[in-house]
DNA sequence: TGAAATGCGACCGGAGAAGTCGCATTTGTC
DNA sequence: GACAAATGCGACTTCTCCGGTCGCATTTCA
């Protein structure tokens, strides 16, 4: 009855990633999309909302791709949430017009789901992402290694030797 | 990304409604159903469930019905909705064998993951019934109320005068 | 000018939730 | 003993929403 939606977990996969990053380092989303194995159109989008919301920073064009726009310390878990599903509904009871919920005449519970509602929301919203990702397991970090391996093979010290890391940074 | 489950909301009603019954007092599913316009085989599975996991308890037959079979005070909300819809999976990441994931091989937010799915867990088990339905609202009571009349007028004081209430506790 | 990236909207398929149907079983009452 | 009223339970259907796909526009660097 609670399922943690797919795009959330893919939000947090890249921001895990990203956490890892020297400060001003760009991702693209196809990268990421190679290392985890997702599909490039849905963590395309999923990184497009974090944007939108402000999480993420985005560059288009050549050698574009996405950093970490604010620290995660301060962006909550709800907003990340809000950002990649939208709203929640936690309840048929709580559509804004209850024009779904066709109970709503002979209801009797409004007041406890709204209070269930109130609490999931608080939780949400009192966990920061960076206590929600803090301290990386072994196997999350060899994976970002192995990935971040491969980048340099692929394109072998072009950006690091060519240009300092730093030029990469928005202005 | 995260809703209540409706049968979930009908196992509050039923609840919240059997809370201000005298003690001792039966319901029959079928009057629930008139009450509160819910269809009548779910509410009825809602109400097996919840008995087969002792919040309920049921007695078969002529003027069976439900009644409340422990204090709600000490049933947690975690305890009902695991009732009623099974255990939770907050996540693909946390199916036992791990064969529906995909990304298990990759996946570096398990940790994470887990994390978040025991603090929704700690919450959902750390509220009683009691807390969740307690104050109830005039709007409440007033449905509560209506019913009531409506079954003294269908089935006139006949257990009330015939044989007193507290005949119909369970032995 | 072309390649590489994001931005965005429309569409599709499947899993799971909600709801339906039907029948067996139990129990009180006449 | 027969009947009515209730729970018990499993199989089936319907529908909604989420994850995923496709295609194209836009931006930017080299």
């Amino acid at each position: 009855m609670v399922k943690i939606s797919r795009k959330v977990e893919y939000a947090l996969m890249a921001l895990q990633h990203m956490r890892a990053q020297r400060p001003g380092q760009v991702v693209s989303a196809k990268d990421l999309c190679a290392t985890y194995q997702v599909a490039f159109p849905i963590l395309s989008k999923v990184l497009q909302h974090l944007a939108a919301a402000g999480v993420l920073r985005s560059a288009q064009g050549a050698h574009g791709g996405y950093r970490i726009a604010r620290p995660l310390a301060e962006v909550t878990f709800g907003e990340l949430a809000e950002a990649v599903v939208g709203p929640m509904q936690f309840s048929y009871c709580l559509h804004q017009d209850r024009v779904r919920c066709q109970l709503a005449e002979c209801c009797n519970v409004i007041s406890p789901v709204v209070r269930l509602s109130n609490r999931i929301e608080e939780l949400f919203y009192s966990m920061s992402l960076e206590e929600l990702l803090h301290a990386e397991e072994p196997r999350e970090a060899a994976i970002r290694a192995r990935h971040d391996a491969a980048g340099r093979a692929r394109a072998p010290a072009r950006r690091e030797s060519a240009a300092p890391a730093e030029e990469l940074v928005w202005k």
